[in-house]
DNA sequence: TTCCTTCGAATTGTCGACAATCGGAGGAAG
DNA sequence: CTTCCTCCGATTGTCGACAATTCGAAGGAA
């Protein structure tokens, strides 16, 4: 799991996981108003590490913050979303670049491997769309880590990519596109194994466009009704 | 200025740049620790204030925070600054690009006259530098802003520039590099004054990268000390 | 001398109470 | 009936005090 691990330390913490869990999956919906006295009590804590995890989120652009009036949940409308993947085309078509001249034989092979994983859980439980998202996002993730940028590693890793997971869990129903997915990710593990730093970042490029075109026709779709 | 205005609202967003505007300048050196108890008080306000623009801080990777052992200005070392370039170039890479499709004619020639009030500047008070890195902050981010994108502008402009900022400040001194930057600056215009977005991103990236050889060059300069 | 243990001061984490501010209900004037 | 003002409840912003944890120093044993 990319968002695991920290049940353990500050309070502030662990609000901070419970709160990016709960916009991502639309526990909260968005655009909702988020009451401070009643989220502390909620998670069992006071007020003050909860407002240190409210300044968490809106750092990871998660809620908006109007002094004096309160935090609302983000509202992911159309332009964000396009403006999301516009960076993350870039930042990724980047990562997938050097990534091709920085990891290691091993490396690439492992991210086959993932892929092999993957395409079984597909054929398994054709339907359980969850995981191949959670599947999907560790294979980006691995890319990105082996670009060796930390900061890229941040960018999209941990903290900027709860934006893009809560875009996937609300469209996660339409799983008509792993298949196409999967394959492209082959492909570009097959440029990556060939050091072809350019073709990876074409078809990474190419892949992430597929994927932001895919949703926005169904929220085309959806706002049509 | 980029960082202006907020001297009023709540305490912690003022804490929140008064911090970043003593860490970008050095006032707070690198690696130093953050005694909670001493800034407050030098602030004059409670720690609850300020922790909260610690938590902002981390988010903007100005420090780095370790639970029950404190925060501490980050290191800006070799390896994050050459990870803060390359991102910087694909992002302001994919601005400049999209920028010339839709940014208007009025924006374009207002980004002209900047340019012109810059070189005056040079001219007229050679060695001060400072207002040319604003200057040059400025004029970059006229062109994110030109882009449309509001994660771009968030990612490049009050947020993650800070970093940036801190970076042109400790290598401020060399300022034998801001007539061939202006004059790359002239040419990125004119291709976006052409709408030729592909050129208009190349000539960015070869800017960006030219800065960071020149800032690297530096550095390396500064170690052999 | 060197290493380990123990203790204590300093610092961080947390809470509850108080002050400041905002939004809306309700009433008065036009 | 509309518009504006006033007041009040609710919520956010802030502070001071207390609990928990860490780091370092002092002291003793090998």
């Amino acid at each position: 799991m990319l968002l695991s691990a920290p049940k353990q330390g500050t309070l502030a913490d662990i609000a901070s996981h419970r709160l990016a869990h709960s916009i991502v999956t639309g526990e909260l919906v968005q655009g909702q108003k988020l009451n401070e006295a009643e989220l502390a009590e909620r998670f069992g804590m006071g007020r003050g590490p909860l407002r240190e995890a409210l300044r968490h989120m809106e750092g990871m652009r998660l809620v908006k913050r109007v002094p004096n009036a309160g935090t609302r949940v983000v509202i992911l409308d159309h332009k964000t979303m396009s403006d999301l993947y516009a960076v993350r085309e870039a930042l990724e078509g980047m990562a997938c670049r050097i990534a091709a001249t920085q990891m290691t034989d091993e490396e690439i092979i492992n991210l086959g491997v993932l892929l092999d994983n993957h395409e079984k859980q597909i054929e398994q439980e054709g339907g359980k769309v969850y995981a191949q998202s959670e599947g999907d996002l560790d294979f980006h993730y691995q890319i990105v880590r082996g670009s060796r940028n930390e900061m890229l590693m941040d960018l999209l890793g941990s903290e900027q990519y709860q934006l893009l997971r809560m875009c996937r869990y609300r469209t996660s129903r339409n799983a008509q596109r792993t298949r196409p997915a999967l394959s492209q990710h082959r492909q570009i593990v097959e440029a990556l194994a060939q050091r072809d730093g350019e073709l990876a970042e074409m078809l990474m490029r190419r892949h992430i466009q597929g994927a932001w075109r895919s949703i926005r026709e169904m929220i085309d779709k959806e706002e049509a009704v």
